[in-house]
DNA sequence: ATACACATTTGTATAATACAAAAGTTGCCG
DNA sequence: CGGCAACTTTTGTATTATACAAATGTGTAT
């Protein structure tokens, strides 16, 4: 059953990688999760987008750093607080999340297409399913998915 | 629906690296990766184990570097073949192999113990399904299943 | 024998990552 | 008010993963 969850699961990666490719520009997975996150929420300190991305701050800040290099991304200041710093999308970040999802989106509904109509449904129930018994604190389904640009 | 795949996905993962971390050990994923494809093929050259994980061969040759520092894997030089070299998990490697996949496989079947019994039946038909629907020539289901270490 | 093809390694560069320490900011308490 | 504690982010430093290009050594076929 395992081995049956992690094939999908790796074609599902493969997908995402390659709609990445595809669209060209010189994003690492890594960054187009943070863009992703950004997309999502919209603009956020930069605690938030660590802790959302469950990496170190500091490796946060320097994901932002080449983001903003790359003009995907801006750093504001808050003038009610200025120890935060707030994160958000360039109008060219927004662009390319909605060029990769799309493309992702419809090599999606290609692969759902080719699929028995009855075990369509069946996935959707089963895999809850699967996600609620494996449920735990840490894992919330609606951020993680959203994190990964799927919801 | 992708939405569920990628929830279950994201929770093989975190099973996966917390029983990483739980046998202590400092390894990282993606070594422990190699560790696996190992496990499961055997000895292996260079340049295959390069292929089955996907990444270049100068990586493969940099991840075994720190291996064989950690004493979990062994460099031969094959006589026959002067040209080819040959990685094989140590002693201790198998053993890190055999005490990760024991707990991973107890947390799953914790995970799947917890689910409607109906259900668990038809989540690996769909599954199956869905990865046929999305099969191509690079995915190679029973390959990447033992890559992952869920065979 | 010579040249081409193959397998691995090395040189070099970049990204992701963590931990520890520094620096600036805010708020509170005496 | 003044200073200290708690917080947010950044910087310093180190390691790993990664790729591409070039070098090295090895086998093979013309």
């Amino acid at each position: 059953m395992t081995d049956a969850v992690l094939t999908a699961s790796r074609l599902l990666v493969a997908v995402s990688a390659r709609s990445l490719t595809a669209v060209g520009e010189d994003v690492t997975l890594p960054q187009f999760r943070m863009l992703i996150v950004l997309a999502s929420r919209g603009a956020l300190r930069a605690g938030e987008l660590a802790d959302l991305l469950a990496v170190h701050p500091s490796t946060a800040t320097r994901m932002a750093d080449r983001l903003v290099a790359a003009d995907l991304v801006d750093r504001l200041g808050n003038p009610e607080n200025r120890r935060e710093v707030i994160v958000q999308l360039t109008a060219t970040g927004q662009q390319l999340v909605g060029d990769v999802t799309r493309r992702r989106r419809s090599e999606i509904a290609a692969i759902v297409e080719r699929m028995d109509p009855q075990l369509r449904g069946s996935l959707v129930a089963a895999l809850r399913a699967f996600a609620r018994a494996g449920g735990e604190p840490g894992v919330d389904s609606s951020r993680d998915a959203g994190a990964l640009g799927w919801s």
